[in-house]
DNA sequence: CAGGTATCCTGTCCGC
DNA sequence: TGCGGACAGGATACCT
């Protein structure tokens, strides 16, 4: 999302042209609805979210990303952040074409470029899970919203992802957590674990370090392959201008439950953790028991609790 | 602390 | 064809 934008947004001034009738979330103020709109009958109100916020009459410096979140920096230093949650897209539309009518788009900006190129840049999100959230600088982003997130999956090391995976928690789990590692979702989870030979419901704090150095490497992987191939287009997904993923068709357990598995023929299960559906391969990732060096010199394995 | 579940939303699909 | 329920790419608040 941040590559397809970059040539257009970088340099070009944005303002607000339009706003749906919805509210949308935005981090630390629940959800918010833009100025000169009225609320319709929610019970809770929404609170106000300025033009100023949303970079009106901003020229946009640069484009952030880490993990999930895209942080646009406007040149006088505010920031936009703009999450996609389950259903959110962003899309670039050439200013000429008339929108259709569609009570999904949230936000709309009018971008032009310094070279008199007119485009629309639309936030749209059917669920609303996503959101957008104002910053005052990208100082302020990074010491408040972003200090929450842990390094971006893309460049993690397998040290390091051990150091953070300190918990007795099933790594599944762990690698969902925005807090330990930024940018994994439940496919690519399900994906890199599978890459690994990691059983999902393996305890994080019981993978030995040759696990954590596969495990980031799939991880790097699986999201660098993805990237490459625009996502994963199962439904609505969408890059900025519209094109289909095509990652999907690399998923090796992620939605091929009851499948053979592309490895070794066992049939994929899925199962719930979390919350969320996790599909892997019950003979490729098999919980391993690493014996730790007391425990390798003879130490009782029960006596280890604790 | 860890894990489960409900919640925020809309759309789609499936079985009846 | 209609209807209820399950489920979906995420994150968090609140239970046990």
């Amino acid at each position: 999302m941040r590559r397809s934008l970059l040539p257009v947004l970088v340099g070009a001034r944005l303002s607000v042209v339009a706003l749906g009738a919805h509210d949308v979330r935005s981090r630390g103020r629940g959800r918010v609805r833009a100025v000169g709109l009225r609320a319709k009958d929610s019970r809770a109100q929404p609170a106000w979210i300025s033009p100023s916020a949303l970079l009106h009459c901003g020229v946009v410096r640069a484009l952030h990303r880490h993990g999930k979140q895209l942080a646009i920096e406007a040149a006088d230093g505010r920031v936009l952040v703009i999450q996609l949650g389950m259903s959110g897209q962003v899309l670039l539309e050439a200013a000429g074409a008339r929108p259709v009518p569609d009570t999904h788009r949230h936000i709309e900006w009018l971008i032009r470029s310094s070279s008199g190129h007119d485009a629309r840049l639309v936030f749209r999100d059917p669920r609303r899970f996503g959101g957008v959230h104002p910053a005052g600088s990208m100082i302020d982003l990074r010491a408040n919203a972003w200090r929450d997130l842990g390094p971006d999956a893309l460049g993690i090391a397998g040290a390091q992802l051990a150091l953070r995976c300190a918990g007795s928690r099933a790594i599944k789990i762990a690698l969902l957590d925005q807090a330990v590692l930024a940018g994994v979702g439940n496919i690519y989870a399900d994906e890199a674990l599978f890459r690994a030979r990691i059983s999902p419901v393996q305890a994080a704090n019981r993978l030995s370090r040759q696990q954590f150095v596969r495990l980031a490497a799939a991880l790097r992987a699986v999201l660098r392959a993805a990237i490459a191939r625009g996502g994963s287009t199962l439904r609505d997904h969408r890059s900025a201008l519209g094109e289909l993923g095509t990652a999907q068709a690399r998923h090796r357990v992620y939605g091929r439950s009851g499948l053979p598995c592309f490895r070794c023929r066992a049939t994929i299960r899925s199962i719930r953790l979390g919350g969320r559906t996790t599909a892997f391969c019950p003979a490729c990732q098999r919980v391993t028991t690493n014996l730790t060096k007391s425990a390798a010199a003879g130490a009782r394995p029960s006596s280890r609790r604790r």
